[in-house]
DNA sequence: ACCGTAGGAGAACGCTCGTTCTCGCGTCAA
DNA sequence: TTGACGCGAGAACGAGCGTTCTCCTACGGT
């Protein structure tokens, strides 16, 4: 098996289980039989399970954002284009599987003792307001309202996560589409 | 030692550890350590660590709410009430040792695996909900708009919680008091 | 004084899990 | 053909930790 492949397999694994059962309580092995990757391989690729981790989030970061701004780019008004990332959330708090944010789940579990976990989720949650904020200054709009739409958006996700429903997404695009209305 | 003052230390020292440090990287030993119960009467008085978990977070549910409902009842107006809210979580925020809501990151790190832990977290977000649509209804204002306070909350305490800032209190007071003015 | 009991200190046990090692097999170059 | 090498399967190692056990001390009732 290529090496590339076998990394893509093994981060395949790692997502799906540590996103669906929390980082800590999967181990090696288990990412091991999920992937069909030795761990032999899996220890030449990540020497070690925090780099796997690592590359986990980083990649779904990548993704996130990108599927994000994907859908974003389908609305033509550039008020539409904010509130479409509430619809955007609400489809992915639908999904079967859903388990909330990666990002604050693994802060829970491993900022207080992963500094590098600590600072990509850090830096995902500034790419994503920075994002909010590019669609913000795109609408005319004043940047002040980018980090009320990002707390929206944050108790959206985390709300989705601890309740398992899709319906924080709608209340928050309620409370956005006001202030944008008052904006 | 008394019993209720084993038990009360050994609260302490699990609120103290758990919350700074995490559930899973602190270990019994250290709470003995901390609290100076030995771990005999530690498992006298919760059979296992997870009932010392619920126990913290049971407690510490107690006085943040009860914390939380003694400084909004200092504001005599119903609006200002519900701004209150948000100037008590900015004044949390800034506290020394402040890392975060407690239940988010118990959730984050025990809600995959611990049911009762998680059916916890849902009860103590479920009442402070509740506390924001009680709030709501004395100012005579939409019912709606409770659900909209409660993901700025939320979205705040997240946020200060992986920034360190105490900032985005302030950013939700203000997206607060612009959606009761006009609503 | 004496015995029963509670409690503390800390060793011990058993399990999990991250990480490494062993062994055996297949492959490919010379 | 052979020998070096890569790899997979799985055992092994070692640390951490939840939980229990041992042993010793102190004290309270008779």
């Amino acid at each position: 098996m290529d090496s590339a492949v076998a990394r893509e397999r093994a981060l395949d694994a790692a997502e799906e289980l540590f996103y669906g059962r929390g980082v800590q309580s999967v181990g090696m092995d288990d990412v091991r039989g999920t992937s069909g990757v030795s761990l032999k391989r899996l220890y030449q690729l990540f020497p070690a399970k925090e780099q796997l981790v690592e590359a986990y989030l980083e990649r779904r970061d990548a993704r996130w954002r990108g599927q994000l701004a994907a859908y974003v780019e389908g609305r033509e008004e550039p008020e539409e284009r904010i509130l479409a990332v509430f619809d955007w959330l609400g489809a992915w708090f639908g999904e079967p599987g859903f388990r909330g944010c990666a990002w604050l789940n693994a802060y829970g579990e491993l900022g207080a003792t992963s500094e590098r976990v600590a600072a990509q989720v850090r830096s995902h949650k500034r790419a994503f307001r920075e994002y909010l904020a590019s669609l913000v200054a795109a609408a005319g709009l004043p940047g002040a309202l980018a980090g009320q739409l990002f707390l929206l958006a944050e108790g959206a996700m985390v709300t989705a996560g601890v309740t398992g429903s899709a319906e924080p997404a709608a209340e928050a695009r309620e409370a956005a589409r006001r202030l944008l209305d008052t904006g």
